[in-house]
DNA sequence: CTGAAAGCGCTAACAT
DNA sequence: ATGTTAGCGCTTTCAG
C-alpha cells in the first residue's frame, strides 16, 4: 500500500510569478484587481496559477488588507425554525460577496450574546444580528464598534431590517371578523420581543376599529407546549377565534384544541404567524406569512455597505411587509 | 452632538512591549506558551495588555502558524430540523477548544457540496460534513486533502459518527409486534440515503425474525407532503403500522390518515425517527430517538484529534446507539 | 528566561 | 501596464 504522502503546501504567489515570468504585484493583481492589467497577461497568469493549483492565502489577504473577508450571522436559537430562512438567505447572499459567514447561536441568552459579540469582533468584519435579546444600550454600544445590522430589533441609529408583521396581522382581524367573529384572542409571545409587541397592537387597533372585543393572554415562551396551554385560555376567555404570536404557539393551540375535543376551524378558529411550518399541520394554518429570507438577503446587503464604507449614513430602516396566507384554520363562527 | 470618532484600531504586540519595557517576542509568548516565562513577566505583561485592551490578531497569527482556528460544519439544509441539533453541538464544542466554525449549507446539491469543500479547504483547518450527498470517492479524495470527518455517511477509511437507528427500529418491531400488528409498512427515505438503507434493513431483517409481514414503500423525498401521500400507501398495503424513515414522513402520515378519518393509534399506528419533531405532533409521535447532539460532539472532539496530529489512525468508526421513544401514535392492533 | 531578526503570503504605495 | 519595496501582526529559530 502506498504510504500517503503528507499534504503538500501550497503554491504561493511567488512561484506562481516565477513560472509566469512576472512579478509578485502582476499576480496579485490578477486576483483582487485584474482590470488593471493587459487581458493578454490575465489570461497568461491565469493560466499558470490553475496549472499549479494556486489560490491566494485567505489568512495573508487578511492581513495586508485589513479586511476578513468574513461576516458573522448571530440568532438566538438556531433550532428554532424561524432563523434557518434568514440564516441561510443571509450566507448565500455573503457568499455570492465573496464573503463567508460564520453563524453564532446565543442560545437565548443575553450574556452569551454579548460575548459572543465581542469575540466576533476580532474575527468578522461585520454581524448581521437577528432578534437581538440584548438591552438597547448594549446593541447602540456594539454598533459603535463596527459594521453592525439588526433584523427584528428596531434600535433607532442602527441600521436595521424588521419583518413587519402588522399589515398581515391587520389582515388576519379583517378576514376574522369577516368571518363573524365579534370575540378575538391574542396569544402573546416573549415580553420583551419588538415582534410582539407590533403584533400585538396591531391586533388591538385593528380590532377596536372594527369593534371586536379582544383579549390579550399572558406572555408565552413560543413553544408547542405553550401553545396548548394557550388553548384552555383561549377558550376561558370565551374568544372564538385566536391570533398567535407565531405559528409554533399556534401549531401547539391545535393541538391543546384536539386534546379538549374542540373542532378547528368548525367551534374556533386559529391564526398563526410567520409561515414557518404552517403546511406541516393539520388542518393547515392559516398564517400571516413574513418575508424572512429577503430580511436575511437584504441585511447582508447593509452590512457589507457598511464594510465598504465605515462613515454610510447608519439610520436606516427596512420594513418588510407581510401578508395572510389562508389556510385551513380559519372559519365562519359559530 | 459629538460626532463619531474613527474606529480606533487595536492595539499591536508592540505597543503592549513598548509599555511592558519588554520584547515583542515575550509578549507574544505569554500568550501562545507562557509556561516558558517567569511568572512575574507573565503577569506584568497580562496585566499591561488587558489594560490597554490587547487581544491577538487571529489574520496575522494564522499567516504565521499556519492554523487557523476555525473548523467547518457543513450540512445539506439547515432548515431540516434533523440538523440543527449536531450544528448548534459541535459549535459549542469547537469554541470551548478555541475554534470558530463556519456553517456551510449545500443545498442538498452534490455540486455546491463540492464546490463549497473546495472553497473551505483553504479558510478552515478541517471540516465535519454531515449527511454528505457525495459520491464515495469524492469523499475519500477530499479526505486526502486535510481533516475531515464525517457525520452518518459510511466511507471505509474516512473518520466517521454515524446515528445508528438500528437498535431502535428493532425495538420500534419488537413493540408493534407485542401490540398484536402482523403486517408493517415502512416509509423508505432518500433512495442514496446511508440512514434509510440502515433502518430499512434493520426493520426488515427483525420482521422477518419475528414472522411479521413487510412491505416496504417507495422511496420518499422526507417532507411532510410525501408523508401524507405515503398514507394512502399504508392502508393500499394493508399494514395497520408503520415505521417511517423519518419524523417529517412520520408527522405527514398523521396528517395523511386524519384527513381520511383513520384514527391514530385506533386503526392503524405510526412511527417515526430522529425525535426531532416528536412533541409537536398531535398524537405525540413514538419516535426513534437518535443522539444527534453527541455526533456533532464526538464529530469535532476527532476532528480536533486530527487537527493536531495529521497523521493519526484515520479509520475510525463511531456508532451511537438508539432507542425507541413511546408516546401516543401506537397502540394494540384492530 | 528573554531579545533580535527573519519571515508567513499577500497588498499597496511609489516608481518606471 | 508592470515592477520594487515595504510592511500587515504575529511566531519562531537562534543567540545570549
Amino acid at each position: 500500500m502506498a504510504r500517503r504522502e503528507g499534504r503538500q503546501k501550497a503554491p504561493t504567489i511567488k512561484v506562481v510569478a516565477a513560472a509566469a515570468g512576472v512579478s509578485t504585484s502582476t499576480v496579485s493583481r490578477v486576483f483582487s484587481r485584474p482590470h488593471l492589467l493587459k487581458e493578454s497577461t490575465v489570461a497568461h497568469v491565469t493560466e499558470i496559477a490553475t496549472r499549479l493549483g494556486y489560490v491566494p492565502h485567505h489568512a495573508a489577504r487578511a492581513l495586508s488588507t485589513g479586511r476578513l473577508g468574513m461576516i458573522a450571522v448571530v440568532v438566538p436559537d438556531i433550532a428554532n425554525p424561524f432563523f434557518p430562512p434568514v440564516i441561510r438567505a443571509a450566507q448565500a447572499h455573503a457568499f455570492a460577496g465573496g464573503f463567508s459567514t460564520v453563524l453564532g447561536d446565543t442560545d437565548e441568552d443575553p450574556a452569551k450574546e454579548l460575548d459572543l459579540l465581542v469575540k466576533l469582533e476580532q474575527r468578522t468584519d461585520g454581524v448581521v444580528l437577528v432578534s437581538s435579546r440584548l438591552p438597547e444600550q448594549a446593541v447602540r454600544e456594539r454598533a459603535e464598534r463596527g459594521p453592525l445590522v439588526l433584523v427584528n430589533r428596531d434600535v433607532a441609529g442602527v441600521p436595521r431590517i424588521l419583518v413587519d408583521s402588522a399589515p398581515g396581522m391587520r389582515e388576519a382581524v379583517d378576514h376574522l371578523a369577516a368571518l363573524g367573529h365579534r370575540h378575538l384572542a391574542y396569544v402573546s409571545g416573549p415580553a420583551s420581543s419588538w415582534s410582539d409587541e407590533q403584533r400585538r397592537r396591531a391586533v388591538q387597533e385593528r380590532c377596536a376599529a372594527l369593534g371586536v372585543t379582544t383579549t390579550v393572554l399572558r406572555p408565552h415562551r413560543p413553544d408547542h407546549d405553550e401553545g396548548r396551554a394557550a388553548a384552555a385560555e383561549i377558550l376561558a376567555a370565551g374568544a372564538t377565534a385566536a391570533i398567535a404570536f407565531d405559528d409554533a404557539l399556534a401549531q401547539g393551540a391545535l393541538a391543546g384544541m384536539a386534546e379538549r375535543g374542540v373542532a378547528v376551524p368548525g367551534e374556533v378558529s386559529i391564526v398563526g404567524c410567520d409561515d414557518i411550518l404552517a403546511v406541516r399541520t393539520y388542518p393547515p394554518l392559516t398564517t400571516v406569512h413574513g418575508r424572512t429570507a429577503e430580511a436575511g438577503r437584504l441585511a447582508v446587503d447593509l452590512l457589507l455597505e457598511f464594510v465598504e464604507d465605515h462613515d454610510g449614513d447608519r439610520d436606516r430602516r427596512h420594513l418588510l411587509p407581510s401578508s395572510l396566507v389562508l389556510r385551513a384554520t380559519t372559519g365562519r363562527a359559530p
